[in-house]
RNA sequence: GUGGCUAUAGCUCAGCAUGGCAGAGCACCAGAUUGUGGAUCUGGCUGUCGCGGGUUCAAAUCCCGCUAGCCACCCCA
C-alpha cells in the first residue's frame, strides 16, 4: 500500500510504449530514408537553446510569450526548450560552417520540441517533430522539393490522402506595398472587425486573411490577394514552384489566405491536410520560405526553405487510417528453468542470443505458469532446463507453433533455432 | 489562456438522479491436467471510489476548491 499518491506524468508529457515504439520507427524510418533520398543529411541539435534565440525568431507572438519553457540555468543563463527546429538548426548551419560548404545544406531532424500548450488529443507538451530545411540557395525549385519530400513521407506512410495548400506571401520588396493595399482596403470595415483583428489592421494586416472568427469572414473575398501584387521576382518563382509541383505530379490548391505572421517568412508558404478531415485545422505538415530567419538570428542574410511535421499527429491517423503495424515479439526465445539454476539459464540464453533474441523467465513460478507468459510473450521457442539436464549442458528445445519438443546439446541450439 | 464533459479494481466501465454493505466484464493467480502454452470449465486475489475540504447520524453519490484526461476554441514561431 503506497504512503503517498504515486508520482504520475507531467502535464501534457506521455510515455510511448514498446508496444507502440514499432509504429514510431516505422514513421522515423520513413523519414529518415525519405530525406536521404532526396540527399539531405541528419542532423542533431540541443534541445536548449538560448532564450534569446527564440525571441528573435517568434518575436512577441503569443507563442513566445506563453507558450516557451523558459528557464534560467544554474550559471544564471536565460534559456528555453527548443518550440521548433528551425532555428536551432540555422544556428548550427551558420556555427557548422556549413555555409562554406557546397549550397543549399540539405538537412532534416526527428525530434522533441516543447511548447507549453493546453493538452489535447494529438497536441503534448513534448511532441516531435520531422523537419526538413534547405539553406542557402534561393531556387524555387527547393520550395518544390521539400513540398515533394513531405508529400513522399506521407504517401509511404499510407496517407494518400492529402491535400496541400499552397500561397506566396512575397518580399521585402512588394509585400510592404501591398500590406498598404491591405489596410486601405480593410479600414472602411474596422469596426466590423473583432477587436483582435481591429489591432492587426496596423500591425501585422496579413494576419487579417487568416481570422477565423465568423465576424471577419465577409470580407476576405474581395481582399486584394497578395498573388495579383508581387514583384518581378515573385511573380518569376511563384511560376516556377506551380510548374515544378505540376511536373511531379503533386496536386495543390491556391489558397489566397494562407499566410505567416512574421516578417522573415518570404514567398512560398505551404500546408498539408487530411483531404478527408472534415475541413480540420489540423495540418500535418507545415512550411516554406524564410529568407529573412537568417539575418534576424543575426547572421548573414541567407536564403532558405523548409517545413516540419507533428509526428504526434501522423502516427495517430496512420493507425486511424488501419494500417496494422506488427509489433516483434519481445523474445523469440524464451529460457525457463528451475529455481536454483540461474546461471546455466543465463548461459544457454547467451548461446542461443547468437542467432535469436532471448529472454530468460527467472520467476519462481509453476512451469505451467511460465509456459503461459512464454505463450503471451508471442516466442517462438522456449528452451526447458532441469538440474539433471544442466548437468549433462542438454537441454529441451520446443517450437511453440507446431509442440515439437526435442532434446538438445547447449552446443546445438544455435543452428536448432532457424 | 477560455468554455464544456469526465475521473470508481491492472484495463474498460456500471452504480450517483432520490445519500444507507464497493460491483461486472476483461486481465492476473490457482485448480481441473502427477513439472509443458493456446480452447473450455471451476475457484481466487486486487479499491485512498483522482486529491483536499464542506453538508449529514451516514457521502462513490450532494456542495466548494485543486489536479489530471478528453472535446471545442485559441495557438502552432
Amino acid at each position: 500500500m503506497p504512503s503517498s499518491e504515486p508520482i504520475k506524468a507531467v502535464r501534457g508529457m506521455r510515455d510511448i510504449l514498446p508496444r507502440d515504439r514499432a509504429i514510431w520507427r516505422v514513421a522515423e524510418k520513413a523519414a529518415a530514408d525519405v530525406a536521404r533520398s532526396f540527399g539531405y543529411g541528419e542532423i542533431v541539435t540541443p534541445l536548449i537553446e538560448h532564450a534569446e534565440l527564440i525571441e528573435r525568431v517568434g518575436e512577441d507572438t503569443d507563442a513566445v510569450a506563453k507558450e516557451l519553457y523558459r528557464f534560467e540555468d544554474r550559471g544564471g543563463r536565460k534559456l528555453a526548450l527548443r518550440p521548433e527546429a528551425t532555428a536551432g538548426v540555422v544556428r548550427a548551419y551558420f556555427e557548422g560552417h556549413l555555409n562554406q560548404e557546397p549550397q543549399p545544406a540539405r538537412l532534416f531532424l526527428t525530434g522533441p520540441m516543447f511548447r507549453y500548450n493546453r493538452p489535447q488529443k494529438g497536441r503534448y507538451r513534448q511532441f516531435f517533430q520531422f523537419d526538413v530545411e534547405a539553406i542557402g540557395a534561393e531556387s524555387p525549385a527547393l520550395d518544390a522539393e521539400v513540398i515533394e519530400v513531405a508529400m513522399t513521407w506521407l504517401h509511404e506512410l499510407g496517407l494518400s490522402d492529402l491535400k496541400l495548400d499552397l500561397n506566396s506571401i512575397g518580399d521585402g520588396k512588394c509585400r510592404p506595398a501591398y500590406l498598404e493595399l491591405l489596410r486601405a482596403y480593410y479600414r472602411p470595415f474596422k469596426d466590423e472587425l473583432h477587436g483582435e483583428c481591429q489591432r492587426r489592421l496596423e500591425t501585422n494586416p496579413l494576419l487579417l486573411l487568416d481570422c477565423k472568427v465568423p465576424q471577419c469572414q465577409p470580407f476576405k473575398a474581395n481582399a486584394p490577394r497578395v498573388t495579383d501584387h508581387l514583384c518581378e521576382e515573385c511573380t518569376v518563382a511563384w511560376a516556377a514552384v506551380r510548374r515544378l509541383l505540376d511536373a511531379a505530379g503533386i496536386e495543390y490548391r491556391h489558397d489566397p489566405y494562407l499566410v505567416r505572421g512574421l516578417d522573415y517568412y518570404t514567398r512560398t508558404v505551404f500546408e498539408i491536410f487530411p483531404a478527408s478531415g472534415s475541413g480540420s485545422q489540423d495540418a500535418l505538415a507545415g512550411g516554406g520560405r524564410y529568407d529573412g530567419l537568417a539575418q534576424a538570428e543575426g547572421w548573414p542574410s541567407t536564403p532558405a526553405v523548409g517545413f516540419a511535421s507533428g509526428l504526434d499527429r501522423v502516427i495517430e491517423l496512420v493507425e486511424a487510417s488501419g494500417a496494422e503495424v506488427i509489433a516483434a515479439p519481445v523474445a523469440e526465445v524464451v529460457v525457463l528453468a528451475d529455481a536454483g539454476l540461474e546461471v546455466a539459464a543465463a548461459e544457454v540464453a547467451r548461446i542461443c542470443r547468437a542467432v535469436r533474441s532471448v529472454a530468460v523467465d527467472y520467476e519462481t513460478k509453476s512451469l505451467k505458469a511460465k509456459m503461459r507468459s512464454a505463450n503471451k510473450l508471442g516466442a517462438r521457442w522456449v528452451v526447458l532446463l532441469t538440474a539433471s539436464e544442466a548437468e549433462r549442458r542438454v537441454a529441451q528445445l520446443k517450437e511453440m507453433a507446431s509442440g515439437d519438443q526435442a532434446e538438445v546439446a547447449w552446443d546445438q541450439l544455435p543452428e536448432r533455432l532457424v
